[in-house]
DNA sequence: CGGCTTTGACCTGCGC
DNA sequence: GCGCAGGTCAAAGCCG
């Protein structure tokens, strides 16, 4: 993430200086272009990163197609254990016909619907009883049919209750719903259309603007540059004034220190052992399942109301369940306070801070990263509670930063497992503090604690009926994995599982960041024409 | 009211 | 042709 290393407070208290007709000198602007550059390279790898991800989806997909399926025992699903749709064990198999293609999906054996979330849209068109299998099969098709040709039959395996057979049929003419919107994130949320978004004053939504706030609060964190360019516009001010002064010295201090102060809030907030009365959740891979659990009986509970208890033809007893949306939101927040035992912490308005201790920001980042001085990575993301267009709900915004490093003496990230912080911070639109929590996890690869940091993030804003809440990470990789309904390693599945279910119940919205840096720098290319 | 599920009826292919 | 099993249709009903 280049560019977000290269970052600029945009924030309303900057804005109000731009009124006052600043010039800017050469060297910001030479730093603005070089950015915007290196933000339209940064697009054009993300393109090639994304064709590579697609091909290697593609490739691994054939490669588990060719292992043979073996069995596992029910004691070693920890991970998938009544999941709904965790594509966990089973290996496609393309069958010699081709376009049919067989998937077996681990679910729950006490669930006897018969729905397996593919990241497509389906309609049911008919159920039958089959010869030797006791539970029914279920027919669909795509809900894009006639013009998609795609059908699926789902039915129980005979050996094995708890698993979910999908014999899909013939090949979609159309993307997903989830590649749909990867595409959108990868593709629609180029610079002209940000730039239509920002010189059309009334699609300026209050979204957006809350959009580049955050984005700019992000990007403040890194205050090489944003005392770069204030020193720049500062000094360009003192010499352009020449006895006027369009700007007092004071008050200009005053805007730079609060810069600072905000990107120094910002460093802190995410740091665990800040929070008073923090209390971590250690949620190691071996507690993992629990969330899930918990999830599959909400799942399970819910939809069982509507069944007919008539027959069909053949003598049986049908029972199906609905499609997994809008379930109960009180439900829900006590599972979720029940499993995750994390205290929300005290909301903390960061902006009342107006007292400019010193902190060396670099330093105790490392303290709390732990003892190891080399984390691996950094992850940050965000989750924001839009405020919908008509609706005059209040914003709030929920961050949060994951530190990993590696388990063992750092010999590979990928051979041994890691351990990752987690630290979860809510926030309104004007960076006060609403909500904090953390957890440890422990997971195999740095990947993975992206999307454990993912879930955490769909958690909290499940837990607070944050519907339509977007999601932020800075890893394409697990966005793009959390975004696509192609079938994840098998290591990453149960977590992939997860946030797609937390998406779907949530309406929850997943981003790469870089969008976001890609609005800003067009806010930040204005403010600088308006500047000179 | 539209989209989806349910479910009995109907269609089709196959073996005898 | 008949019976069977798998697959599909479509009317009725449910639900947001
Ligand atoms: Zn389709």
């Amino acid at each position: 993430m280049v560019a977000a290393s290269h970052a600029l407070d945009l924030n309303l208290n900057l804005f109000h200086i731009t009124d006052d007709d600043i010039p800017v000198d050469d060297s910001t602007v030479g730093n603005l272009s070089r950015i915007s550059k290196e933000n339209k390279k940064l697009k054009e790898m993300l393109t090639i990163v994304w064709d590579n991800y697609n091909t290697l989806q593609t490739k691994v997909k054939k490669v588990i197609q060719d292992k043979e399926v073996v069995e596992s025992s029910p004691k070693k699903r920890k991970f998938d254990e009544t999941v709904q749709q965790c594509l966990l064990k089973r290996p496609n198999e393309e069958l010699p016909k081709s376009g049919i293609q067989r998937v077996y999906v681990q679910t729950d054996p006490s669930d006897k619907s018969l729905i397996v979330k593919d990241g497509y849209q389906w309609r049911k068109y008919g159920q039958k009883v089959t010869r030797d299998n006791p539970s029914p099969r279920a027919y669909y098709k795509c809900s894009f049919a006639p013009s998609c040709p795609v059908k699926k039959k789902v039915q129980r395996s005979l050996d094995d209750v708890g698993i979910v057979v999908v014999t899909y049929e013939g090949e979609h003419n159309h993307r997903s719903t989830k590649q749909e919107a990867a595409y959108a994130l990868t593709n629609e949320y180029d610079i002209s259309t940000s730039e239509r978004m920002f010189n059309s004053p009334k699609a300026r939504t209050t979204f957006n603007e809350v959009l580049v706030e955050q984005m700019a609060a992000y990007l403040s964190k890194d205050s090489n540059f944003t005392d770069k360019l204030a020193a720049a516009i500062y000094s360009k001010t003192l010499d352009a004034n020449s006895g006027l002064e369009l700007v007092s010295r004071a008050r200009f201090k005053q805007s730079i220190n609060r810069i600072h102060q905000e990107s120094v809030d910002l460093r802190r907030v995410p740091s665990i052992s800040r929070l008073k009365g923090f209390q971590g959740v250690d949620t190691t891979s071996e507690d993992q399942g629990k969330l899930m659990f918990g999830r599959a009986e909400r799942y399970d509970k819910k939809g069982r109301g509507r069944n007919s208890s008539s027959g069909n033809g053949k003598g049986r007893n049908f029972s199906s369940q609905n499609k997994s949306n809008g379930s109960g939101q009180a439900n829900n927040h006590n599972r979720m306070t029940d499993e995750v035992e994390a205290e929300d912490l005290e909301a903390e308005n960061q902006h009342d801070a107006d007292e400019n201790q010193p902190v060396n920001t670099e330093q105790e980042d490392q303290i709390e990263a732990g003892n190891d001085p080399n984390p691996v990575t950094e992850t940050q993301s965000i989750v924001r509670r839009s405020s919908r267009i008509n609706d005059d709900v209040f914003h709030s915004v929920v961050s949060s930063d994951t530190t990993s490093m590696p388990k063992t003496n750092g010999i590979s990230h990928e051979s041994s497992h890691i351990s990752a912080a987690i630290g979860i911070v809510a926030r309104n639109c004007n960076g006060s503090l609403l909500q904090c929590l953390g957890e440890k996890c422990r997971s195999e690869s740095v990947l993975a604690a992206e999307l454990c940091a993912i879930r955490s993030d769909c958690i909290l804003a499940a837990t607070n009926g944050w519907n339509h809440a977007f999601i932020e990470s800075n890893s394409l990789s697990a966005i793009s994995l959390a975004s696509t309904e192609d079938v994840p390693p098998l290591s990453l599945a149960a977590l992939v599982s997860d946030i797609q279910y937390w998406k779907s119940q949530m309406n929850l919205q997943l981003y790469w960041l870089l969008v976001h840096v890609t609005l800003l720098l067009i806010k930040l290319q204005k403010l600088l024409t308006f500047l000179m």
